[in-house]
DNA sequence: GCCAACGTTGGC
DNA sequence: GCCAACGTTGGC
């Protein structure tokens, strides 16, 4: 069981979407460091999605449904990437702030803030209930 | 709108 | 293999 960060645009594709499509494929990722992650993702494991640009607050929790598969890119042929399925768990009662994190002392070591640019990130057990609690204030 | 951080590309 | 130039992302 593993814990991960996934970040998105949400004016690309928000977690409200996520909650009317109760599925979707965690698509586009185009970055090795990402997509490495991406393939180290295992069915039931837990993801907070966090929303970059006017949110920049991690916003719910989703849950892997379907492990890493084939995203392929006629841009980037013989590149193999990867995209996975996942399903909305809970929507946090209260968005928890970039700022929020950046002043908690126990989520100070999260790679979201020191690799702001990474979009799949794994993150410790202690992270995902940290941001957890704070989402249900 | 700007800039810092980072990744990618291409010339050498 | 190095590094300058360039493109992209995301925060401010």
């Amino acid at each position: 069981m593993h814990y991960w960060l996934l970040k998105t645009e949400p004016s690309t594709y928000s977690f409200a979407q996520l909650l009317k499509d109760k599925k979707t494929n965690w698509n586009d990722v185009r970055n090795y460091q990402a997509r490495n992650f991406l393939k180290e993702a295992s069915r039931g494991d837990l993801a907070v999605i966090y929303h970059s640009g006017d949110d920049k607050a991690a916003v719910g929790v989703a849950k892997i449904v379907r492990e890493a598969y084939p995203d392929p890119d006629p841009e980037t042929p013989g590149v193999e990437w990867v995209q996975i399925d996942i399903s909305p768990v809970k929507l946090f009662a209260k968005p928890v702030t970039l700022s929020k994190i950046k002043s908690t002392a126990a989520l100070s070591s999260l790679m979201l803030i020191k690799q702001s640019r990474l979009s799949v990130m794994p993150i410790s057990e202690a992270h995902f209930k940290t941001l957890s609690r704070l989402g249900e204030e």
